[in-house]
DNA sequence: CGGCTGGCGTCGT
DNA sequence: TACGACGCCAGCC
């Protein structure tokens, strides 16, 4: 199974109103650093809407960016009940979903 | 808190 | 096929 296959099935696994950091999800498919690999791909992603990249954070607690605009990411996250302010997550510790 | 560097896969040339 | 640039970061200074 290709890297990318492995992620959005990863991501999947992320229940709705939680999210996990691009190094987790990183690290959950086998990658020690790969974060930004993991943006690629996200990037890329063969399969929006049901790959909900949307739940990917930075470690930082920051929202991050998005394809479609982190506005819209933004968006979709508090439509899932994950409260944010000023591009970072209110409530990021408690939110996290961890593999 | 802002800036610079490190590290990894994919894409384009 | 090989090499360099890029991307929805992370971490240290």
């Amino acid at each position: 199974m290709n890297l990318e296959q492995k992620i959005y099935k990863k991501l999947l696994e992320v229940p709705k109103g939680q999210i996990t950091t691009y190094g987790e999800l990183a690290k959950a498919v086998g990658l020690k650093n790969g974060q930004r690999a993991i943006g690629k791909i996200m990037n890329k992603n063969p399969y929006p809407v049901i790959v909900p990249c949307h739940r990917v954070v930075m470690s930082t607690g920051k929202i991050g960016g998005y394809a479609y605009g982190e506005h819209i990411k933004t968006k979709l996250l508090n439509d899932e009940g994950i409260k944010t302010e000023n591009g970072k997550i209110k409530d990021f510790e408690k939110n996290v979903f961890r593999f």
